[in-house]
DNA sequence: CAATCTTGTGGTAGCGCTGTCAACAGTTGT
DNA sequence: ACAACTGTTGACAGCGCTACCACAAGATTG
């Protein structure tokens, strides 16, 4: 009947109210909305609390508040640069608000995004950032069980779940192979990994620009479900040219893949672009600055992660975005990889 | 009198255990240690569950356990490519078990660091895993009174807070100089940005091995606080040059500063490795399929993290590792780009 | 056959904090 | 002078779950 669990030992909010001289609630509302109190209360409850080294239990806070400061954040992998930047985006964001960020890895995988989702709403947060539009019926049901703001990200789409912040990936594509054909590229590639949805919508602005063009050939398409990398940019490439040696420009699913066009093409001495073209997407760093300078589609991924934050906490808050989709568009960034044939 | 509080409106493990027929103990034990039910309440239960739909309450399951199943994550940047390898041992590491990951990011600011242990120690996390040797006192004091299993990773050195994985920067750097010194090059420059203590570390392997060998002198090294990129590595080798013209080698601070390196040296004519040698720090996936391929230190990036993981759970578990400090060494990968001088 | 151990189950009492409401000044208006 | 405010404070109960203990029922022992 004495003591039926041990205390924690640590120092309670109501050992800081009983030094400061006030009550539990007081030195509550200290740490929530300061302001709410005199001036007097305010100085006594932070000095005690220093003196303590009290430190809140979010547990406790979060069971009796019925909520919590916390977004989830679920992308496909940590590896890929597009996401670093997307993320770093996130992070910023965060920063400047009171909400902190809880990051999940679903590895490309639509099962284990399920399985997150089921984890991130064990813990109730107060919003959710997803990344694609093509998540399970299953999933779906889940986000609308979890009641609090999501914000897909990445893409755009019909039907979003609540918000979403994006651009087209087609659209981009279509725009970079229009680029190479009014360039006067006739033979031109395609080479994707990692056939993510993402990646497969790019794919479809490449088959249409190319039918648009009258220029479609399948012989002029290699992909692989394989994880991308700039090693492999350059197998695929290779393949590529033994299924149509002829190609004079090759447009890359990714900028990784470019960049491994470009050392494959450095290995068989075909320059840059005089004997291949070559486009890349996304505008990763180094595009910029390889040699020579390679094309691509930039795409607003610090800002998109950026975007999501603003919008979701905005909406947590009460103030939802007016139009719930935000197309933050791209650029086509024309460099010397694409140069017009001189022919 | 009636309800001072509104229900939250979930299903609450009361009703589960109603449903079941059973009292909420042995509900609650269900989802904590099933093996300890019946058979016979264990389908009850699982299926009253399902039925309704509940899903846990974490931050009750926190407060009335007294602990959580998170590990936290301190890491200084999202972007650089060497940790999001790291992150990916991590989390490849804790799908395996029961805990989760929360991620913060630094961004190589000692300070930041400092808040954002403060944080995680108000979610009590069960275990935590920080980057680097550097912290502040305040850092330390912080992690000390956690109470709570702590790795420090990506290097190794005396006096670790509690457990440590890594391997010493300044010896791998050291090997990598010395193999450029042996292959007979004589004015081997150094290029290093983002000067975070692994990268001075680093500087400090090669200084001692120009020493040495008796031929260092200052007028061959460039450096700067700036964030790393592919890019700055062209500009900083460019600064290099024109304090040095004659160098013959260049050893980069990390891979991205090489192939930043390289990259200069396409767009001066300068042919690799005759003109000029290069060796990166990392060994990034890039590195060997440059042309030529990068001679770099390879470092066990995606292990660090993975044992980051293992010895922490194990240490929660109770299983301490025998010895606290885990050195997982570095491989020196000897590429063209490093090839003898040929006279 | 009683004495012991094991296994499964339930009752009780919190974990540390905050929502709700009430109360009590101190101020202002009429 | 009294009513009607505003701003600040406190009492109370409870958020949903689990630690702790107790105890019943069966298994095992000498």
């Amino acid at each position: 009947m004495e003591r039926k669990r041990a205390k924690s030992g640590e120092i309670r909010l109501t050992e800081v109210a009983k030094l400061a001289g006030v009550s539990p609630i007081t030195a509550s509302r200290f740490f929530r909305n300061p302001q709410a109190l005199s001036l007097s209360k305010r100085e006594r409850v932070a000095s005690a609390a220093k003196e303590l080294g009290y430190v809140p239990n979010l547990a406790a806070r979060a069971l009796a508040s019925q909520r919590t400061e916390v977004i989830g954040v679920l992308i496909p992998s940590l590896t890929n640069n597009v996401f670093s930047d997307v993320l770093r985006g996130i992070y910023d964001a965060s920063e400047g608000s009171r909400y902190s960020i809880q990051l999940a890895n679903t590895r490309y995988s639509i099962l284990q995004e399920e399985q997150l989702l089921r984890l991130f709403q064990a813990q109730k947060p107060a919003g959710l950032i997803v990344t694609g539009i093509d998540q399970t019926a299953e999933s779906r049901a889940v986000m609308e069980a979890m009641n609090c703001p999501i914000a897909q990200i990445m893409e755009i789409g019909p039907d979003p779940v609540d918000m979403m912040v994006g651009f087209s990936h087609y659209d981009a594509a279509f725009a970079a192979v229009s680029h190479l054909v009014e360039q006067g590229f006739k033979r031109i590639g395609f080479v994707g990994a990692q056939m993510d949805p993402r990646m497969q919508r790019r794919f479809g602005g490449y088959r249409d620009a190319m039918k648009a063009a009258s220029l479609f050939a399948p012989r002029l398409i290699v992909t692989t479900p394989v994880p991308t990398s700039i090693t492999l940019g350059g197998s695929v490439f290779s393949d590529l040219l033994s299924k149509a040696p002829d190609i004079d420009a090759v447009c890359c699913g990714n900028d990784d893949l470019a960049l491994g066009v470009l050392f494959e093409c450095q290995r068989r001495h075909l320059s840059v672009p005089e004997d291949m073209a070559i486009v890349g997407f996304n505008d990763l760093e180094f595009m910029a600055s390889a040699v020579p300078p390679l094309t691509s589609v930039r795409t607003n991924r610090y800002e998109m992660g950026r975007s999501a934050v603003t919008m979701v906490t905005a909406a947590i808050e009460g103030n939802r975005p007016p139009q719930p989709v935000l197309d933050l568009g791209f650029q086509l960034m024309i460099r010397e990889s694409s140069s017009p044939r001189h022919n």
